[in-house]
DNA sequence: CTGTTAGCGCGTTCAT
DNA sequence: ATGAACGCGCTAACAG
């Protein structure tokens, strides 16, 4: 079953580059690495040898001589807060750093408070670091990784600042920017519709650190701010929308974070008989373009750059394996303003 | 820099266990695998053993004598149509059934071109299997794989049915279901919004194959059936769905299998003064609740089962790679109704 | 039922 | 600048 193909072109090790080669296999491994000088004939002979015999050295044997896998794994706990459009460009964004880096990513879907899994797999030494997305306060899976001794580093955090290197989303200054984008455009009287109230009561971080930079952001811009907290479901948003228009005629911009949020907003507006971006301005943050773009009006939005979030990510914790500097260990970023169609300058009034 | 915490903990080998236990190491091994009998005092004391020492074999080690990493990876390439919401899920719920079979998975986002990269990340005999999603026609990564023979399976074919092992959603099947819910209704005339005409024209799988079996079973139902084909601009869509209904005024119901149309779609019908579901029905087919259930109306869907999708992939490939026996190589699984808002029996006319 | 031992393929120390 | 040899931790013959 295996041999069928007739040619089965037998895997060549290193000993079989180093006979053709004339050389000894320590000094093919010193010719791969580099970690050796090697003369410049038998280093050709050796070069030629391996593209010969299409050589590639087996990872595995590698890993267990090295003691490195070049392996490291992306922690996906199942998210409560609902899976958005960018998870799976966070992902695949992780994946091509790694191999950028010269790593692969595994991806481990464990919950949160599933420990002993969690040291079981460290345990096999599979996986040289580890990416923890979904960070809890107090998250178990922190100590569990600190005793073990093996690197690791946060995407995001909880409530509060972590004590362990971490890469997030820079809340504060994304909805700095976008409310100083509003004023500028002489808007005065906002609403911020939030994710649910539990996912805030339950301290998850971007809702939090997002209510809070609301909050001492529209005093400081001497802005009229109203906070919404809505869940996914359209008919409630709709519904909350058009009885906060109703009683709140001066408000024209409605801040979004929250993507599933946006068709019941919208339908609410326009229930008030009020048009997107004439009468009401809307911007959704921390989004994406897959989920903003195809809405009518395409929504304006600052998204997050997802490129530079984790390939940040990446090359932090690769650096730290490798042995190479890591300058950073906390960094933030603000997610990027794309303008569409939903937002307008405000007159008068 | 790596011992500062203290209790190192000192990484335990299965010699260790084996001098613990006061047996050989083969004897641990196989008390492990099971593949050898050993008494039951043996056996406790291992057992014993292994827990006092939080023994946790090492997978590479493991691996490199056993020729087997119980790794595979998941060929997930750019795709060109279009990012959906479901994709994470896909990859999530892959992740969750190599786990559950005993395996890691591990993502590579290789281009469907990049053949020489394949070669050589197949070559390093990192992975024991691999899935190939996207596939194209011809695609010259099957022919790699077969040529190093080893195990693969596809999710998803092209336009031509691949002389491969494939899991696929059944797209005539769910199409059927569809239309046969829709006649049930009481409806004939019926308008199909497709992806957009390049995709058809390049051939991709799921839009070819959705053509065809909505022209076929037009005629097979007695509907009057329109197919129209929308990219993921909302305007273009919009102005679409609005021409249209203004030359066929007898449309009752429109099936999307193009997430990103709806807001188009659904706005297109509003300008026309009518109402969905009172005047227009809409159902989106190989969709999923994230991306319908936060329109207003929620959207009636056929969505894919992911979880069937994915687990008898993973099942299908570490079946054949543990020497179990494989059942099935193709199977087609069709999506399931999940009726929400958006449609409406036809009393009239 | 159990122990001994030869590899798996490569990195690396110790010689030269 | 090069080679020989040991060992990484485990599996799987082979030998009782």
């Amino acid at each position: 079953m295996a041999g069928e193909k007739g040619k089965a072109e037998r895997k060549s090790s290193i000993k079989d580059v180093a006979e053709l080669a004339g050389v000894s296999v320590s000094t093919v491994s010193y010719a791969i690495s580099g970690r050796r000088p090697i003369s410049v004939e038998k280093k050709q002979c050796i070069t030629e040898a391996m593209q010969k015999l299409h050589y590639q050295p087996n990872a595995i044997a590698r890993s267990l001589a090295s003691k490195r896998t070049h392996i490291i794994a992306l922690l996906f706990p199942p998210v409560e807060h609902g899976i958005g459009i960018s998870e799976t460009e966070l992902i695949i964004q992780a994946a091509r750093s790694a191999t950028a880096q010269g790593y692969h990513l595994v991806i481990w879907t464990l919950q949160t408070d599933e420990e002993a899994e969690l040291l079981q797999l460290i345990q096999q030494e599979l996986v040289d670091g580890v990416i923890l997305m979904e960070v809890h306060t107090a998250d178990r899976r922190i100590g569990i990784l600190k005793r073990f001794g093996i690197p690791f580093i946060l995407m995001g955090r909880d409530a509060e600042i972590p004590a362990e290197p971490f890469i997030d989303i820079d809340f504060f200054a994304t909805m700095m920017q976008c409310i100083s984008y509003l004023k500028g455009l002489g808007h005065r009287h906002l609403v911020f519709i939030n994710q649910s109230k539990q996912s805030y009561c339950s301290g998850y971080g971007p809702v939090v650190r997002v209510h809070e930079a609301f909050t001492y952001l529209c005093r400081n811009f001497d802005m009229d701010g109203t906070e919404l907290f809505c869940d996914s479901n359209p008919v409630q948003t709709c519904a909350v929308t058009e009885a906060f228009l109703a009683d709140h005629s001066a408000t024209s911009a409605f801040v979004v974070m929250n993507d599933k949020a946006l068709p019941g907003l919208i339908r609410g507006v326009e229930k008030r008989g009020l048009r997107i971006p004439e009468d009401i301005s809307i911007v959704s943050i921390v989004s994406s373009e897959g989920a903003a773009a195809f809405f009518l009006p395409q929504i304006t939005t600052f998204e997050m750059d997802i490129h530079a979030l984790m390939d940040a990510v990446i090359t932090q914790l690769t650096a730290r394996l490798d042995g190479r500097y890591a300058e950073l260990t906390r960094r933030l970023f603000p997610c990027i303003l794309r303008e569409r169609q939903s937002i307008a300058a405000l007159n008068r009034e």
